[in-house]
DNA sequence: ACAAAAGTGTTCAATTTACACCCATGG
DNA sequence: CCATGGGTGTAAATTGAACACTTTTGT
């Protein structure tokens, strides 16, 4: 870090955040519409600036739960990458650090303290058209959700516990965007060491077999990792 | 982004850079000296703040080339995180962007206009000890360098062109930490599509048969992946 | 001839893939 | 009994790990 020139660029920070959900099967994100210029009437990711004596990853967890009333803590949360495009805010010069959180299908999709209107829409109605470099963001953190499903089991973080390995396997085919083999699936989910606990109890289905119900286990990174071949969004 | 409150925080944004090389068969990294306080005399990372009209990414090639003396446009350069502890620098608030450069080994170690003594240090031999947080952002950086090994081919990045197979072996090697067949690990580059491109030259060694000489092929991306199994430092 | 590094061949085990087949339930 | 999703079995193909062995140079 260079000394001279202590002075230079003084400029705003904010934090935001790609919740990322599965529902009704299909990959989807929480955006609010923004009620003030620029970009007034469009949609956008939530988010907001850095606090005096405030953490990254803290303001990250509070605007989480400011705009959905979940704990930060309990969710998987984790920082994307910094845009700081000259122009990316007309108003003031504002670096943003980006957040990607997963969060299972919530019966509210808002319950914060946040009065602006914010839902969930599904990624590829929103993509291209977010407000500010919002769909960047968005895109980018989309991506690091694939990567995150094939390498770690954070898959599990888009399932209300208890889950069947069935709902495990449907938020895979979701952030991927290609069909899996139920019945391969199912083994490669159940041989790997620590990532599914089986509660002992079963869930019937509308119609077909119960299916074992399980927790996240203790596992975090997947070897070998479980490996898509190609992705359509 | 949140509109209320836009007179919240204003604060620096520096870009550091994690300069990566492997000089004599073992990862090293760029470091300074500093001559101001805080941290007076001990080492850092190379990095500077973000100037008026600049973009992250431009911010971090600029420091590249004040440092080095190198294009940042010819090396890979690639984001690796922001860092924003409240008391991370204990003058004034200050957010960094971090970015992993890598860097074949060079004949100079600094040709850059900046008069600051810089030099290789071996990473195991300066992590724990730098100013800052910046040995947290070293480890951060290392990590994912041994990341990108497994899944692109930057590793040919760390070689100056051109360059033999075993010279890309012992990038592997120095990066992970561990010993790689050199019978499997010649396969597995030759046959990977658009890793490497033969230039029909070959080198000799002091001793032992001359090995091919490759170039970077077109290829970003490795799959199967290259893979690890345990690392050590 | 020997040492040393490059590179090929071969074998065995582990993994992946594709798909047949059985299981358990509601209608 | 049928439809539906859960789950096991299994055989073929692919991949990976280990290592014997040949090639090509300098000394």
């Amino acid at each position: 870090m260079a000394d001279r020139d202590r002075e230079h660029l003084l400029l705003h920070l904010a934090v935001d955040l790609a919740i990322l959900t599965v529902r009704e099967d299909v990959l989807q994100v929480l955006v609010i519409e923004r009620d003030n210029q620029p970009y007034r009437g469009q949609e956008a990711l939530p988010g907001g600036f850095l606090r005096q004596g405030e953490d990254l990853l803290s303001a990250a967890e509070r605007e989480l739960a400011e705009e959905t009333g979940l704990d930060g803590k309990a969710l998987h949360l984790e920082q994307v990458a910094a845009y700081g495009a000259p122009d990316r805010d007309p108003r003031d010069r504002t670096v943003s650090v980006a957040y990607l959180a997963i969060a299972p299908d919530l019966p509210i999709p808002v319950a914060g303290s946040d009065a602006r209107s914010a839902h969930w829409a599904p990624i590829g109605q929103v993509i291209g058209k977010l407000a500010f470099d919002h769909s960047t963001i968005l895109a980018d953190a989309v991506e690091r959700a694939r990567e995150r499903l094939e390498l770690t089991t954070v898959a599990a973080a888009f399932c209300g516990e208890p889950f069947t390995i069935g709902d495990l396997r449907k938020v895979y085919e979701a952030v991927w965007g290609m069909p899996l083999d139920p019945r391969n699936f199912n083994r490669k989910v159940a041989n790997t060491e620590g990532f599914v606990l089986p509660t002992g109890a079963r869930r019937v289905p509308e119609t077909g077999r119960p299916a074992t119900l399980y927790r996240r286990g203790p596992a975090q990174k997947l070897s070998p990792p479980l490996m898509r071949h190609s992705a359509a969004f």
